[in-house]
Order: structure tokens, then sequence, then C-alpha cells
DNA sequence: CTGAAAGCGCTTACAG
DNA sequence: CTGAAAGCGCTTACAG
């Protein structure tokens, strides 16, 4: 029952091992007739490569580079960490995973980090992508190196990635809207909405996903125009003041972007019983205390620890040559102050544990 | 900055391959002073073990068990063919994983199943598990025997297993509670809840989680005593039609087991509008398309893909004698018409494919 | 175009 | 208690 190995495929042909190598592998140099009989053998025998095994003997070393925006940023810090949490134990498994921090969320910074990259040795490399064209020359570059490229939370434009790990945000902003519409029981109200910026893809995926559903499913809402608070706390804070003090008559608060910090601030003036329905994105340290508090009301995070472990094993499958292990695409979890992590520190920063 | 390989340490420690090998793989049959001297070297170098080069040499081949309920449940027949579609792709990493049928729910049939997987030559076994004593001694056998037990979906006795895959019960009670008295926007409601069965943990817990929060922060709202339905959706069908006729007041329904299939025969015949609130678990066929429909409203789905993909990794890892990946624990996923896999046949099926 | 041989980092008999 | 050697399934020069 065990697997045949190449030498029994190459016995079965009737050719040397290294024959039947350079056809399972490719390089060439090989006759027409003898490709096709150890092609033959190969299907009779149901020859599976053993990828272990042909690691060891190249005494390969998987090298990702993870390209992730710099600056002050609570989610990207936490992505950090986890990859660097993880590093001890992917070394086990002859993998290293580099970050490297790329300038501001604009273009330029990100072609000239992909370009930097080239000749490097990378294998495979996750990139929080930018749709734009600009970004062709240089990842094509890359690609032709034999790098493997993948978009990670937010999309490159599609052909130039092999894969995309992230959340789907159009979805994103649907199920907000559907659980904002439901918060209402039936009655009517006016949502306001806060956003980092337009030019931001993911936001504006959340923003028309969120009409669409009010639009059609809760004629009875309301829907203020999104403000831009540039992903700002100070900004957020102000916006949200100004807009709660009741007269507006403000029946729900959904924060696209960033800087919930502002937003938790001013809630937390409020009596809770009175305040509007919140609604925000990604599970941090404040986000978390703000929904054990009765501060807000919903977080829906992406999950960013599990979209780092399936970045790696997905750029893994892809250097190897196979396919990754099918598994349902990512879907963003919902807290309320209900289902938080037993430790909320501890659950934060146990990625730094190692074994 | 290559790995130190056993030989640099039996080298440096100044003893043969074998000897350090025998340290290092605590085989015993070593003096003491060359123990010492291995050990030294081992941590001067900074050794880690090749596990890939290792199994190799060992032709290891990783053999698993899915102890899974037997009977029509479409639950289990998803991991089931998820299991199933996945053995390609474990075939290439050596892994071989068999999924087990166990006489229904009761103590006696997975007792004698974990008694007749023994001396089977299991390296580890994934068990849906039940709270009870009487499993001990069948496990404690299989531990003796060096196999990894761990917990699937419903948990052993902790101190029976080495690691348990699966949600939160208590806390997916809670969610649903939270979101139910969300859904009723302040006002004032009634919530008939069905069960499966009192025996079960994951249906108690549920429950239990399920009174926690809406006595403590929805006092608006009444709970009807939980109806006992055997996960039969001719029972759920009957209960629902008779308590939904107008008359009983009710506002939400809480289906906290299976039969789906009644629930949702009995909701389409409402008018959306004026149904009470749904929550149900676990998206299948059925209770997707019902959620499309607008006969139901929210699932709370646990993931068995997820789940199986987990298990697998935290098996190997235990025979491997290191630690699992650091990963979040699992939390279910909250499921509305608006965020749906794209296409949920397919969505379901593709564990079929292979690679 | 083809083949024989060494080596990847480990384990497993086997002989002292 | 210790060591030399073959072998796991592959890749990589190297020699024809």
């Amino acid at each position: 029952m065990k697997n045949p190995t190449l030498s029994d495929v190459a016995h079965s042909a009737g050719v040397s091992y290294a024959t039947a190598d350079r056809v399972i592998n490719k390089r060439g140099n090989v006759a027409e007739k003898s490709t096709r009989k150890v092609r033959d053998a190969m299907v009779a025998l149901g020859y599976v490569r053993n990828v272990a095994a042909a690691n060891l003997s190249r005494k390969r070393i998987y090298r990702l580079a993870f390209l992730l925006p710099n600056g002050p940023n609570a989610f990207y810090d936490r992505i950090r960490s986890h990859l660097h949490g993880l590093s001890a134990h992917l070394a086990k498994d002859q993998i290293s995973a580099t970050a490297i921090g790329v300038d501001a969320f604009a273009v330029g910074g990100l072609k000239s980090c992909l370009s930097a990259i080239a000749d490097q040795g990378f294998d495979g490399v996750a990139v929080v992508g930018l749709q734009s064209t600009e970004l062709e020359a240089p990842i094509e570059r890359l690609v032709e190196q034999g790098v493997h490229i993948i978009g990670l939370v937010s999309d490159l434009p599609k052909h130039l990635r092999s894969a995309y790990i992230g959340i789907d945000n159009v979805a994103a902003g649907r199920t907000a809207a559907r659980l904002v519409g439901v918060s209402h029981g039936g009655q009517s109200g006016r949502i306001h909405i806060l956003a980092g910026s337009t030019e931001a893809h993911d936001h504006a995926d959340r923003l028309a996903g969120f009409y669409e559903v009010i639009r059609r499913d809760f004629p009875n809402l309301a829907v203020n125009d999104p403000v831009m608070t540039c992903d700002d706390p100070t900004v957020v804070k102000a916006e949200v003041e100004q807009v709660v003090d009741g007269s507006c008559g403000i029946t729900a608060l959904y924060n696209i972007g960033a800087g919930n910090g502002g937003l938790i601030d001013a809630m937390a003036q409020l009596n809770e019983a009175h305040r509007p329905f919140c609604v925000t994105h990604e599970l941090m340290p404040d986000t978390c205390h703000a929904l054990q508090h009765g501060h807000i009301d919903l977080v829906i995070d992406q999950g960013p620890d599990v979209e780092v472990n399936r970045a790696l094993s997905v750029l893994k499958a892809l250097i190897d040559g196979r396919s990754p292990l099918p598994a349902p695409d990512l879907v963003p979890t919902i807290y309320v102050r209900d289902n938080l992590p037993a430790d909320p520190t501890l659950a934060m920063m146990k990625d730094t544990s190692h074994d």
C-alpha cells in the first residue's frame, strides 16, 4: 500500500532514475520516447512526489516576505506581532517570514518596495495591496524571478497575484447594515456613517454594501452621507459628539474605518440605554474593552491572525507547486460583549509566546 | 546562518552521531557524562531538530482516525465529506485520515469503538466526545499505546484528551441571546426555544448562555421553557406551527439543536414582515436557502471544515511532539442573508474537489 | 540525450 | 555504553 517512489517509476519505465527525475521535474533534455515511457509509468503506478524528501535534498528554505504599511496602526501592529510570534515555530519547517514596512498607503511607496525586494531571494511575498496598474512592472519582474505573490487584507489587481487572503468587504458592509437594520426592531431611524477616506477601496466596498442592504430592506431607515475622518480618533470624536447631542435623531452609528478610540470616548459619555447602536471594525484592546462595557454593540473582526496563518500556508503551497488545503473563504467574526476571547489581553498577546 | 545539524552537535560534543542521537531522542543507554556534553553542545549551537528529515528516514506515516456519530446527520455528513475531499491532499504529506462511525450518541457505542481501535496502529484520533467517566478505561489504554486523543465538536472529559477543537457553546448561546435581544429594538417580546434533548451537553450549554444574557440584559423579554424536539424536523415543525399562530405573542424563535427543516417549513408559510425573529445553528443547504429567502434571520455556524483542518494540524503537532501553530480559539461565524458564501451549493461541495 | 554517485538530516539495525 | 554504515526519497553536479 505504500507509495511508489521515483525509482519504482524509473524501473518500470526502463530508464535511469535521473531520466525519470528529468521528466517529472520538467528539466528538459529528454527524448520524446523516454518522456512518454516515464509518464505512462507514473500514472500506472500512481506516483506521488514526496515534497518533504525533495525539499530536504534541495536544502530548501522558504523565504517569505510580508509587505505591511508602516506607521502607527494597531491593526498592522497586531499582524506584525503575530508574525513575530510565529517565527520560532516556522523555523522548524524551514520557513522564514520577514515583515517589511511600506511607506504609507501610497502607490509610490509600495512600488519602490516591490522593486527593492527583487533579487533578494524571496520565494513568496504577501502584500497589503492597492488597486493600481502602476504596480504591474515591479510585480511582473518578481514573478519572472519565480516569486509568488498574493494579496493580503487588501487586494492587488487580480491578474497580478495568485491569491487573495482577506475578507469580502462588500459583504462585511452588508452584514453591518443587516445587523444595524435588525437592531431597530422595525422602528424607523437615522444612521450616521464614518469612514477613513474615499480612496481606500475597503472602505468604499463596505460603504457600498451597507447602502445596498439598507436601501433594499430597511426603507424605514435614513442614512446620512458618510463623513470622512482620515481614521483620526480626534476627528472621529469631534464628529460623533456633534452629531449625537440628541437633536439629530441618530439611532445608529457605523464606523467603517479606524479611529475607534474617538468613537469610544464619545460613546462612553452617553447613557447606554439611550445611545445609538454602534458598529465598528476590528477587535483590538480598545474595541474589546468598549464592547465589554457597553459603549459599543458590535465589532466586525477580520481575524488578522487567521489571515496571516492562511497566507503562510497558501504561499507554501504555491511554492511547492500544489493546491492549498481546501478551506472556506474567510468570513469576518462578529463580536458582541458575550463572545469575547476569554482573556482579551492574553488573547491578543499570546502570539508572542513561543514553543 | 543555517541551522546546525545533529552531526555538528555530535562533533562539538566529541561523541559519535549515534550517541548524540540517543540523547536528543531519549533512547537511553548513554553515560551521564556523554549526555551532559551533548546537551551542552545542543544549547550552545542552538540545535533544532529537522522533523521532515526524521520522518523521511523513519518512513513515518501519520495514521489518524476521526470518530464521528453515525446516522443521518447533515452536520457530520459534511465533516465526513470534507475529510474525504482532503484525503488526496493529505496523502502528499504522508497523512491518512479515516472516518470511523460510532453508534448513536450513546456512551456504550463510543466506548466500544474506542476499544476497537486500540492496537490498530493509529497515531492520533479526534473524537466527537461525551462527558462520561466510562470513557476513561478505553482512552487510557490508547494513550498508553502512544495514541494522541483530542475532542472534536463536543469535548471529552478534560483529563482524557490533549486538546479540544470546537466552539464554546455557552458563548454561542449568549451570542444568540444578544442578537435576539437587539432585534427587539427595546420593545418587549416573548422568546420560544427549541432544543434537541437535555442530555446533549452542547444544547445545555447554549441554553444556559442564552438564559444568562436575556435575564441580565433584556428584562423586557420573556422566555418560554425550552421544548424538546429530539432534533426531529417533524416535531419541530408541529411545535413551531402551534406556537406561532399569533395568539401566543412569540416575537423570536431560537432553535438550539437540529431539525431546522421543520422550522423552515413552518416559517416559509408566514409573512416575512410579521414572523418572529429566527435564529438557528449550522449553515447547511437548507438553512442557507432559508436565509436567502428570508425565512430565518441568523445562522450561527461552527465551521466544521475549519474544525477538521484544525484538528488535523493539532494532531500532527501532537504526534511530532511540538506545539501547534498559534491560532485564536474558534468562534462561530454568524451568517445573515448578506454574507453567505458565493455559491452555497458549490461552497458546500467544493471539499470534494481534489488537486 | 542519459546515467552513476554523492549528499540532504535523520533513524535503524548491527556489531562491538 | 558506543560507533560505523545503510537507507528514507529526492536533487544536484559531473561524466559520458
